[in-house]
DNA sequence: GATATTTTTGCAACCGGTTGCATAAACTAA
DNA sequence: TTAGTTTATGCAACCGGTTGCAAAAATATC
């Protein structure tokens, strides 16, 4: 169906190789060649099979896109800045949802079979191996929104979940909080067992602030929504560090369902600064995650691996700073 | 780097297509055979290389996923179920994010270079040519939350606009609104346009209700808020059907700003029912898309296309359901 | 046991490109 | 002009697979 390389160097009269290399730059071909070959390739309806191309070249340009947070909607903001970044390099992202994949080694194997040049994981619990076997095959990894380690297998862009964790906590110390509560996402995944850890270090210099916590199901509105019902069944505190943004959303719904005001009976800050929690029926105050830093950032260290593949395994951590909104109360007035 | 057909068939000391053979099913193997490249493929840790297969077969499995709504959250909705109905059947997504392109034609380029099966385009806004392009390169569209035609140039799935348009202008009919506002996404739109005409014509049966309308910029919180600020500066409708989801939510957190109650003074109903509709404090009465049932009848139809390229094309229309919760007042008792 | 039939297997060509190498053409220098 | 250099082109092998065809092996038939 499709015209061939082929096809083209016999209606310009000039061997394969000349069609070849008048679209590959940097190769040698004289103008009145290259007018020819053009011409006839215009005529045809011509475009180079890149697949085919892939194969003696070894790159085949296509990035596997992998994630399994497809419930939260700051990841379509993170689509979103992938794909165009990705697309500006020239670069195709193969997406791989991995959410009900209970064989992440399928997706491993997929992704193999289709030689992609590197996968990006965005998520904060890759699986474990999964990392390895691509890095094993000399397939380059960048781990985005990834658990910061100091010697990491993988690049590994993202923030310092235990720092976010700390800065939550000053921020709820300083606003005078006396009583304050961690409201973690789901205990299992790392990004909660670093935000926990800051957390409760950073609380552990003030002694005489109660501290209390505990885990929602998941990070979604429902799950965020539940454990605050249940919180404020009992004593309460008197704000809360939620999971994250939609958790958080989650349970401001919770409180004034139960007919209390935020932020003057309970406080709540979230952790993302999705597009939403700017929005003034919602106004959250949260820690703000530079996602569009960390994506660019990733395409950035995963061209630089493409181009250098003897790359030693890198982490950049970007910091976070918290945006004041309404659902905190002010630092009390010294 | 990968181990190729050939080492594997030295190992197993047999001919290369013994084992092209083994891997590929519906051919004929026998058992001795079988056992035996097997053994060599599993000690050397091979996998075929799926694009250089395609070379011979002429098939991928690549579709081409292509959208230009990364900001509309109920498009991670749509990608999540996307990618997992591909996956499926053993269809791999390669995402193109239409947003920022000025030139289409790119896209083209580059997905026919890519020997795409087929394209899946979701959006509402298919820029003219686009689908004509791949078809007349042979390759299936499937247009899905396109717009309904009865002699379509390619497969489109969707929702009938009008007829949502109209369904909209009946809730509003039977709850006893008098004054009635369309208040519409982009006037550009084909959606916004359809929904527009059926709203209009409904209401056409209805001349004692008065009848206004406006188009907001985007499908946006912030282009919802800010049609819905400046409407109500001025003598506001008693109820509007907001140009969707995203949208209505902005005009409510407008109407809220403006120290007006939702829906005591002022009625909202949208359009897609996105998990966030549901949220308690947003809790939004909206007209239901069935995403779910497009996106499944989508990626059957581009199946069923792959296997019978000859197909004609089809447009599948889904119907829509008023989602009954808390921004439109209920109907007068009779 | 000999022959006809079916199933397995390997050979070799092909899919649509790229690229090292040798030769031809164009250009420089003297 | 001629020799020396540089640049452009074509040949042929290769990338990692698939597949039609014919020969070989295994089964079935009598």
């Amino acid at each position: 169906m499709a015209v061939t390389l082929k096809e083209v160097a016999e209606r310009a009269g000039v061997s394969r190789s000349a069609v070849s290399r008048t679209f590959t730059d940097g190769a040698s071909v004289s103008d009145a060649m290259r007018r020819k070959v053009e011409k006839a390739a215009r005529e045809l309806g011509y475009s180079p099979n890149a697949l085919a191309s892939s194969l003696t070249t070894g790159r085949t340009k296509l990035i596997g896109l992998v994630s399994n947070n497809f419930h939260n909607p700051i990841f379509l903001e993170v689509f979103d800045l992938f794909t165009r970044g990705l697309q500006d390099r020239g670069l195709r992202p193969l997406l791989v949802n991995l959410s009900d994949e209970t064989e992440p080694d399928a997706s491993v194997r997929m992704l193999r079979q289709y030689s992609v040049d590197g996968v990006i994981v965005a998520s904060s619990t890759l699986p474990p191996g999964f990392a390895r076997a691509f890095r094993d095959a000399g397939v380059p990894v960048v781990h985005a929104f990834g658990r910061y380690s100091s010697s990491p297998e993988v690049h590994v862009v993202g923030i310092d979940n235990r720092e976010a964790g700390r800065l939550a906590a000053r921020t709820l110390v300083e606003r005078g909080y006396t009583h304050a509560g961690f409201l973690g996402g789901p205990e299992s995944s790392t990004s909660t067992q670093d935000r926990y850890t800051g957390f409760m270090t950073e609380m552990s210099a003030h002694p005489n602030i109660k501290v209390t916590y505990s885990f929602a199901k998941a990070y979604s509105f429902d799950a965020g929504r539940d454990e605050m019902l249940r919180l404020l069944k009992d004593a309460p505190a008197q704000a809360y560090f939620g999971g994250d943004d939609v958790m958080s959303i989650g349970a401001l719904s919770a409180i004034s369902d139960s007919g209390l005001n935020c932020p003057t009976d309970v406080g709540i800050i979230g952790l993302n600064d999705m597009e939403m929690a700017r929005w003034n029926n919602i106004n959250l105050t949260t820690i703000h995650q530079p996602i569009r830093q960390i994506v660019t950032s990733s395409i950035e260290l995963m061209a630089a691996t493409l181009a250098d593949p003897e790359r030693f395994p890198e982490a950049r951590i970007f910091s976070c700073a918290v945006v004041e909104r309404g659902t905190l109360r002010p630092a009390p007035k010294v």
